[in-house]
DNA sequence: TTGTAGGCGTTATCAT
DNA sequence: ATGATAACGCCTACAA
């Protein structure tokens, strides 16, 4: 790989006037800098990154940390996130988190938090834990993280408010007259699906419906699990008469489980997702939701960031409303159906 | 920001002994070691990422570059690199490659190419240009590319047989009885698109029906492209029978255009896709398709970077098979139908 | 077992 | 306008 002192020799000139002539300095002559650009054309020389962002102390890149990513969920989040780094003039990368490596190496996420490789981060996953983004937050490293509740400096909280969204979800369901509503959430260990259930029960509380433990199912936020969680519920002797998803795709699980039981949704079950993905409004019949303004969230992380990178004050918590999408999967509550179910469970 | 000589200077020892403490190195004393990492921890040391690739010339990281990281093809293939990644104990990050700054900087794709910030790359987005690719491989820089068609030393080609593809879903839909044929695809630069054509009227030349120009659309790769397109073919007088169109997510865009004018997939139209995403089986009519393999391209892209980082030989080229998935959007051709399309077309 | 010192490839300061 | 040179922070012979 030649170098700039390659390039310098070959040119018949001084290592820093190549720097100067590569990097477009004004006070290089014309004629000096074609010879330039010619030798490293001819060397087939590129400027080594790590030797200039160690130098310069700085990047101009930031870092997006997913959980995984190839997950769907993401995917207008990171939209957002992008159209608004690239406004800034920034470079975007994407890393996960995921722990699954063999030799129980840090994830690429951790790695790129704690040795700064970029100017700043935005952290969507929870599988990065508070310490280290305690630590690894700097005057000149900022980091806003998603949904969570870090009192740091240089850490900026953005949430979405799930403990309301799961209240309004769970208020409409009661008041299409259903009072047997199971949730069907993803693990318990995160505060998505743990505010969701506070929203739930308070919403279940607050109209005098009690709340029934039997009907609480705990997986993860994907698609198989929302199908095995819903055969599981469906083996049991007594159903509810609607069912409040922790999210989209695991509703989507459990519409091929109804789907194979030839349970008619929302006739006989009354279904309701969370987040709002595009599935939802495509698949049939059509998910009511609660939709997360996802691309706002993503340009707003990294907007924060990038104040926070230019030494504006900002807000240390953000909480961002949802909006219930009423669509084709819940129905009000008819008495008769209650037969039916049973009718259909003896069989 | 403390270094590795601020932690020597407060355990009392060298800036060598830091270094070989902290990487594990065992020829430090259980006493010296433990002195110094409560030094980097009471500093909060971290180590700085570039200066320690650059003196090392290796990251154990690959890039992963795409055309924009948001999109949801992409999803399974990512899949696929990631979990072959992390077999091999590398990191991976993905970064885009459109160029929406306002600056006309590079995109982030091509900086990380240039500069080499990574060990490897794999490249599945057109917007780089294929010289950039030849002059960024190196023997120490290898480059998996997906579906091109560049002779290069370091370069490797991974493709998905499009052509053949192209054909076969044609050929189905022609052995449905099906002669009047649209095709409503991608940009007409991209080889995905001009190979699926290429397949398609192979396939119509090879069964005697003739190519109608006036039913070949060109677009956009996405659901909105693939909406308009269709409400533009339906504007025409005559109509086709049945619709190829260059992916699945044009073809739930058309969905979309048919669903508003009340005309039957398949009954009296009948649509194909290409990819085989997610979403192709979970809308309705379920989608017929071409399905990529896609994990296996991820996982394929990414053993290739790897067998030739560790210098083992690997074919310059490769290409994969795709599957024809018959599902619920096509039905044979019968003739009345004609009619009964000619007539929605006049009120 | 620990310390010294050179160098990775750039950039930026200071002379010339 | 150009050149010499000292960092940037880390790693690793080699010496002690």
């Amino acid at each position: 790989m030649a170098t700039i002192k390659d390039v310098a020799k070959h040119a018949g000139v001084a290592v820093s006037t190549v720097s100067y002539a590569l990097n477009g300095n004004s006070k290089i002559s014309k004629a000096t800098r074609s010879k330039v650009i010619e030798a490293a054309k001819y060397l087939n020389y590129k400027k080594n990154g790590f030797a200039s962002d160690l130098k310069k102390q700085s990047t101009y890149i930031i870092a997006l940390i997913l959980s995984d990513m190839s997950g769907p969920y993401y995917s207008e989040i990171i939209q957002g996130v992008q159209d608004t780094t690239n406004e800034h003039g920034y470079d975007l990368i994407a890393c996960n988190s995921f722990v699954g490596s063999p030799n129980n190496k840090e994830s690429t996420g951790i790695k790129f938090l704690k040795e700064q490789r970029v100017d700043g981060a935005i952290v969507m996953s929870h599988l990065i834990p508070d310490e280290v983004l305690i630590d690894a937050a700097q005057e000149n490293f900022p980091i806003v993280v998603l949904n969570r509740n870090i009192e740091s400096d240089h850490l900026i909280n953005i949430s979405v408010d799930n403990i309301q969204g799961g209240f309004n979800a769970t208020k409409y369901l009661i008041e299409q007259g259903h009072r047997d509503i199971a949730f069907v959430g993803g693990p318990s260990d995160t505060r998505d699906n743990q505010d969701r259930i506070t929203g739930f029960r308070k919403a279940l509380e607050m109209h005098g419906v009690p709340y029934q433990p039997k009907w609480q199912f705990t997986g993860q936020f994907n698609r198989t699990s929302g199908y095995r969680l819903t055969k599981i519920l469906l083996a049991q002797q007594d159903w509810p008469t609607a069912i409040f998803y922790g999210n989209d795709e695991m509703a989507v699980g459990g519409l091929k489980a109804f789907e194979e039981k030839n349970i008619r949704v929302p006739d006989e079950m009354s279904i309701i997702g969370f987040d709002g993905i595009d599935l939802a409004e495509l698949i049939r019949p059509a998910l009511t939701t609660t939709r997360q303004p996802k691309y706002e969230i993503g340009a707003l992380c990294a907007r924060f960031l990038f104040y926070s990178l230019h030494g504006e004050s900002v807000a240390q918590h953000t909480n961002l409303q949802t909006e219930l999408i009423i669509r084709q999967s819940t129905a009000t509550f008819k008495h008769e159906r209650s037969n039916s179910l049973t009718l259909s469970v003896s069989k």
